[in-house]
DNA sequence: AGCTCGACCTGCACGC
DNA sequence: TGCGTGCAGGTCGAGC
């Protein structure tokens, strides 16, 4: 259930628990996730040193000691469990299960699991590294917590786009890393509705203003999730099969007919579909 | 060039 | 209980 802080607290409990290991082998259930598996997937990366753990926008990028990166994307139901070295079932091991494509077995027995009902999370290899040029990474807009992130951007970004708002925050070519839930979140707290044209962003009597407010949602619903992820890291790290996935108190996302929690404001939640996925706002506060 | 929409999958909650 | 329907946190790429 991955936007960007799932996929950031994904990323610091793969590093926290598998940094340094060493891939003894690769145990492959299928041989296509979204997209094919390269053929030598599993033979390219045994003997091989997870070194690092990075995040781009939604995807994972693992570094490895001598060849390249390991990247990999969530999808919708994509993740990550770390199993310490085997017990038997009886005595509490785990067992695969359908959904379970891919083991990686570390030295030392630590195992790391994919599991990904859906299939719509992907892995590659980047065998020299130049990330940056791969097909998925080339096109991809800013990181939504890095220095890039201001109203200016924003307002530049957004004023040729004759798109909804709503839209235009979900593109990955413009930022990278948003999804329905925390764009919904943003523009509830940027008072700003999913349906306003992208392009009137810096317009109005102090131009600038919106696309400020904007920023600064994004910057800070991004932060809190993330803050509350790291909280469940041990739950993480302690490899129950849970993931210990951030469980937002949400002030939108999926409270259609409940009322919006601003002071004073009496209206409702409503739900709207936006080019197939649905936006929640309140069309009382949110203009 | 920019935008919308279908397609890719499975599971689950719901109504009949 | 069983079945059909719609919906789900993503995104690529065809087609307008």
């Amino acid at each position: 259930m991955p936007e960007l802080p799932e996929v950031e607290t994904v990323r610091a409990g793969l590093e926290q628990a598998l940094r340094g290991a060493r891939i003894r082998c690769v145990e492959m259930h299928r041989t296509s996730l979204r997209f094919p598996l390269p053929e030598d997937f599993a033979a390219y990366l045994e003997g091989e040193r997870l070194n690092a753990f990075r995040r781009r926008g939604k995807y994972l990028l693992i570094e490895l000691e001598n060849k390249g990166l390991l990247l990999a994307h969530l999808g919708m139901s994509g993740r990550f469990t770390v199993l310490p070295p085997e017990l038997p079932p009886e005595q509490g091991g785990w067992s695969r299960t359908r959904h379970d494509h891919i083991i990686f077995h570390m030295q030392g027995g630590t195992r790391l699991v994919y599991t990904d009902p859906r299939r719509f999370g992907l892995m590659d290899l980047i065998r020299d590294g130049n990330w940056r040029e791969h097909r998925l990474l080339a096109s991809m807009g800013i990181e939504p917590l890095g220095n890039a992130m201001n109203g200016a951007f924003l307002a530049r970004a957004a004023q040729n786009r004759r798109m909804p708002l709503k839209s235009f925050l979900l593109d990955q070519r413009i930022i990278a890393g948003l999804g329905n839930i925390y764009v919904c979140e943003a523009l509830y707290r940027a008072r700003l509705s999913p349906r306003r044209m992208a392009h009137t962003l810096g317009q109005g009597a102090r131009p600038g203003l919106r696309a400020e407010r904007l920023a600064r949602a994004i910057t800070q619903v991004l932060r809190e999730a993330i803050a509350a992820g790291g909280s469940s890291l041990r739950d993480y790290a302690q490899s129950n099969g849970e993931l210990g996935y951030f469980q937002h108190a949400f002030t939108v996302y999926g409270r259609e007919g409940e009322p919006c929690r601003t002071k004073g404001c009496k209206a409702r939640i409503a739900k709207i579909t936006q080019s197939g996925r649905s936006s929640f706002f309140c069309p009382h506060c949110q203009r």
